[in-house]
DNA sequence: CATCACGCTGTTTTT
DNA sequence: CAGCGTGATG
């Protein structure tokens, strides 16, 4: 057992408080780089320390990583009891809890897990139940579909005022988009099959209407943890506050400065609603940063100061030095490639190893330009986010083999599992399922299917496949390996890359042996899938460079970061981006991917304003390239500006022309009635005048130098002046 | 009935 | 670029 620690000299005042502070509601408001995760892994071993059994902590986490992460580290630095922590994301407690208790809902405890491209599937094979007349322009594709039911569920709002002010250049099919969505919800109670958002709505419901769950999860799980709490939605927000009831003792920590999840119905409100669903709470806040220079910070500060509406801190470091952060314009996608690769190599050159970098876009997408330089120019990387790993064809296609085992009805699977054999197009697809639905025949009588015999000697080897499978007691590694071997030449004739595909496969054939059951793998595949090849284990890549979009990053950290930017600015009549909050998103966004760096950031992004490209341009009126006003507007000693072209050996830098904001720092906080009309400083954003109160809680404030704000006094320090 | 060539269209981020 | 629907061809 290590030594006993001596949390005094770890942790700063506030996090030693918020570690030691076991019972009651705590709400946490901490900055970025504040030493959140630090916190959290102390306050486990804290717990643990006292003697509290490991298995009655809760930590909820947004990724599993995170919270392994956490745990193998209060493990290693406390007591290794840590590891036995509950820790997961709300999906998967809702799975656990809705495996032993769905009778309660109405479902079988055998229900199927969709995951998003299941949703999306079947969601489009409901439309042509629709009877849309033919040629009907401008219907939703099938993700779109699937974001806008999503979102309503998420948020529990009716789909015609959500579309109408979410949606409105689909507003004209709400009648048939709600059809829709009834008809979803009618398919998925009938095959038994739950999509994310219904694991989140159930277990609520499981929740409010049973009783006794409450009170065995309440004694299941003493102590609950929250971290990302700014990312959670109202229905997580009302779990946590049923999960909690009994005991109370529950910290929610977030930093709503970071919340970036609102396309998924998150409200980072829910933090400012914490002390109202849990009486006394305790509020601290974590202000000092560990992470960055101070010349990151004020640029950060200075991003966040004409945010419409925040609550909270100010960040400062005790760190000497560093450079101001640089963005710079390289004119296009082309150049800004090169631009990255080669001040990369030149770092390097200077002794920096290459993992002390990261390349951080928004979107998937706005890095192929970037990649394709680094596969020229040799550079070793791996990139998160964006496309899915478990949804390449090949991972998808193996997967539909072995989920037909675990549901013999999954008709997503089927009609992969079958579009592959030759001669086999729709109508027969259709038909063979609907033979498996009627007859309830085993699978391995594959000869019996419409259609079987004669011509399609295609079902042959399936037959072979299924009737080896169907054997009593079969591991799931042995079927991958089954499904592996039959699935081989198939791979192989519609792949030219089959020899990488085929490595990530026998990746996940490994995988498989971990696990006891077929469904327990599968489930697992759903909920916290690995996030990148690499992720899978085997094999290690070695020394390479991230790239990674901002929602992937967060949480992450390294020396040196560049952010490529596109600023899109061209979309359809009634698009989002012209919507003020979606911009503060963006906003947000921003800062996510600034206050990753610890000591250099550079931001670039092609100035050059329409480029016929599909990676940075859309349809005909191309898209516009080019800096967000909030990163426009910060004057050069912030943010330094600079132009470089192709041959950046000769770099130009031009004068910075443009705007003024500011964010000056700060003064002690003082106390005092406040009232409208009162002049006010604020450690941050300086001088202003309350323009009117908002309830009691809420002033909005004109700063001089920053604009208008809305402002929590809970969470604010105004000194009147 | 399956397949293929062609033209059209276009937000994104994740559990 | 890529996913989708359409209409001609085998």
């Amino acid at each position: 057992m290590p030594d006993k620690i001596d949390y005094a000299s770890v942790l700063n005042p506030a996090q030693l408080e918020a570690v030691t502070t076991l019972e009651g509601p705590v709400l946490v408001i901490a900055g970025a780089g504040s030493g959140k995760t630090r916190t959290l892994i102390y306050r486990v071993a804290r717990l643990v320390e006292t003697g509290v059994d490991p298995e009655s902590i809760l930590l909820l986490t947004f990724t599993r990583k995170a919270s392994q992460e956490m745990l193998e580290r209060a493990a290693g630095l406390a007591d290794p009891r840590c590891r036995f922590v509950s820790g997961g994301t709300f999906h998967s407690l809702a799975h656990r809890v809705l495996r032993g208790h769905a009778e309660r809902i109405g479902y079988d405890n055998a229900f199927i897990i969709l995951d998003r491209s299941d949703m999306e599937e079947i969601i489009h094979s409901l439309v042509p139940e629709l009877r849309m007349p033919k040629g009907t322009p401008r219907f939703p594709k099938r993700s779109t579909l699937a974001n806008i039911l999503s979102k309503a569920a998420n948020l529990q709002v009716p789909l015609e005022p959500f579309m109408a002010s979410e949606y409105a250049q689909f507003i004209e099919f709400v009648g048939p988009i709600e059809t829709l969505d009834a008809l979803y919800a009618r398919y998925k109670k009938l095959n038994q099959m739950m999509d994310y958002d219904d694991l989140i709505i159930n277990f609520r419901r499981l929740l409010e209407e049973n009783e006794d769950i409450r009170h065995d999860l309440g004694l299941r799980y003493l102590y609950i943890m929250v971290d990302e709490y700014q990312d959670t939605n109202a229905i997580q927000a009302d779990i946590v506050k049923w999960l909690g009831q009994g005991h109370r003792n529950v910290m929610a920590v977030g930093d709503d400065c970071q919340a970036i999840y609102s396309f998924r119905g998150a409200d980072y409100r829910n933090m400012f609603e914490f002390p109202e669903r849990f009486p006394n709470a305790r509020v601290l806040k974590l202000e000092e940063n560990y992470r960055s220079t101070q010349p990151i910070l004020t640029f950060t500060n200075a991003l966040m100061a004409p945010a419409l509406e925040q609550y909270t801190k100010c960040l400062y470091t005790k760190r000497e030095g560093g450079e101001p952060p640089k963005v710079v314009d390289t004119r296009t996608e082309p150049e800004q490639a090169l631009y990255v690769a080669r001040r990369i190599k030149d770092e390097m050159g200077r002794g920096r190893p290459i993992t002390d970098f990261a390349v951080l876009f928004r979107a998937g997408y706005h890095s192929f330009e970037l990649e394709a330089e680094l596969t020229r120019q040799g550079m070793p990387y791996v990139k998160y986010g964006g496309f899915k790993f478990l949804e390449s064809a090949h991972i998808k296609d193996f997967l539909a083999h072995l989920r037909v085992l675990a549901s013999r009805d999954d008709a997503v699977s089927w009609v992969r599992i079958l579009r592959l054999i030759k001669n086999v197009g729709r109508a027969r697809t259709h038909a063979v399922i609907q033979w498996l639905k009627e007859s309830r025949a085993p699978l391995q009588q594959v000869d019996q299917w419409p259609g079987a015999g004669k011509r399609l000697s295609g079902f042959k080897p399936l037959a072979e496949l299924f009737s080896s499978l169907s054997a009593k007691g079969v591991t799931p590694k042995a079927a991958a390996d089954q499904v592996m071997a039959y699935y081989v030449p198939f791979l192989e004739a519609r792949f030219d890359d089959h020899p990488r595909r085929r490595k990530e496969l026998d990746q996940l054939i490994t995988m498989a042996g971990r696990y006891k059951k077929l469904r327990g793998f599968l489930d697992d595949l759903t909920l916290e899938p690995p996030a990148s090849s690499k992720d899978l284990g085997a094999g290690d890549a070695g020394e390479t460079l991230t790239l990674s979009t901002v929602h992937s990053a967060k949480g992450l950290e390294w020396p040196v970061v560049f952010i490529i930017w596109v600023m899109e600015g061209r979309f359809p009549p009634g698009h989002a981006f012209n919507d003020p909050m979606s911009l503060e998103e963006e906003r947000r966004l921003m800062y996510v991917a600034a206050t990753r760096a610890k000591d250099r950031l550079i931001m670039c992004y092609p100035g050059q304003e329409f480029v016929p490209s599909w990676s940075s341009c859309g349809s005909g009126a191309g898209h516009r390239n080019g800096l967000s006003s909030f990163i426009r507007g910060i004057p050069p000693d912030v943010l330094s500006h600079e132009a470089a072209g192709a041959r950046f050996g000769e770099t130009i830098t031009e004068p910075w022309q443009g705007g003024h904001a500011g964010v000056r720092g700060g003064a002690e906080p003082g106390a005092g009635d406040l009232a409208s009309g009162d002049r006010v400083r604020h450690p941050a954003f300086g001088p202003g005048v309350i323009s009117r109160f908002i309830g009691d809680d809420k002033v909005e404030v004109f700063f001089r130098n920053a604009g208008r704000k809305l402002l929590h006094l809970e969470y604010t320090t105004l000194e009147k002046m």
